[in-house]
DNA sequence: TGTGCTTTGTCCAGATATTAGACACGTTTG
DNA sequence: CAAACGTGTCTAATATCTGGACAAAGCACA
């Protein structure tokens, strides 16, 4: 966990997981791979990979995604600091959508350029490295909902759950 | 303000416009329209609609989605609070993906499905509606980080930068 | 196995922030 | 106009945060 980077893959063609095992070789430290998502819970749990890259089409002949989309949620929700990168063959821009707003980190379509798939892995991993200190997100977060109640700072600092006084002092800094 | 939804449609295909605009009659208070987003910003500053429906593709003949991507980053920087949802008639998944990132609140495709297209935007106000309460947003972040430290306060409290027994004080309520 | 370094849990006391309440004043609204 | 609402400001009690300290526990590594 010190600085090497590791991978976990999922797809069911093993032929997918050896071009992508050697592609990424140079990449990362360890390369996990799954051929089916059955054990991705346990496997994660134990060996904590910086990034999970998830086929979503499994159950040959299904290609709705639903089983990846249940497989993404299902992961994200059990290991939400780990980003999970989605791939698949059926270019489906709802997929897509509907994947993002389901706490994917991003999504690939095959067949993929392995220079794209290794810069998004990494921006995933970075992404999901940065932290933001506590009073930053404060800042951040009192600062819009202030302008959602265009300025008015008594409803503002009802709907923060905070005194109107409090929401001056940190108007102030 | 009080409850009336409005929308502003940017789309510089007239036709699509009308259509729209019938489409959308039913739903929202008031339907505002333009043909080029080059005056979104003082319209948007101006008459504050709930939602933004912004096509991707102007100039015609480029198609890469770049103007409206611009046009997006440009709103939303501008406006953050205001929901912005994309429609393109190149299902592209990349730019869908690039869209989602740089603050859009959902992507549909033409042509559009008309339910879909209420529901998506309803969504999008609703999910902008919401405030979180300041300590709620704190508690989650703060949860979030100590398990991304594995448990270790210290570290956590450093990267969030607060001391540790804040840190101790946070996690006993 | 032992030695250092880090982390933990806990305490303290001073500094800082938050709170409810109050008040005069300006603005909105019916 | 009058009532209701928001603002800016103040106070005093309360709560929280902070750096510092301490022994004990955990871990890394020779």
């Amino acid at each position: 966990m010190v600085n090497g980077k590791s991978i976990l893959v999922i797809d069911d063609n093993p032929a997918i997981l050896t071009a992508v095992k050697i592609c990424l070789g140079g990449t990362f430290e360890r390369t996990l791979t799954l051929t089916s998502p059955d054990k991705a819970l346990a496997t994660i749990a134990q060996e904590h990979p910086s990034v999970i890259l998830l086929d979503m089409n499994f159950s040959l002949g299904v290609n709705s995604g639903q089983e990846g989309m249940m497989w993404l949620t299902a992961i994200h929700r059990r290991f939400p600091d780990t980003p999970i990168v989605l791939i698949t063959a059926y270019a489906d821009v709802r997929l897509a959508v509907r994947a993002l707003k389901n706490g994917a980190a991003d999504f690939v379509t095959k067949p993929w350029d392995n220079d794209e798939l290794i810069r998004v892995l990494k921006d995933a991993i970075d992404k999901a490295g940065e932290v933001i200190p506590l009073e930053q997100l404060e800042n951040e977060h009192v600062r819009k909902v202030l302008s959602k109640c265009e300025g008015n700072m008594k409803r503002a600092a009802d709907l923060l759950g905070i005194s109107r006084q409090t929401l001056y002092n940190k108007m102030k800094s």
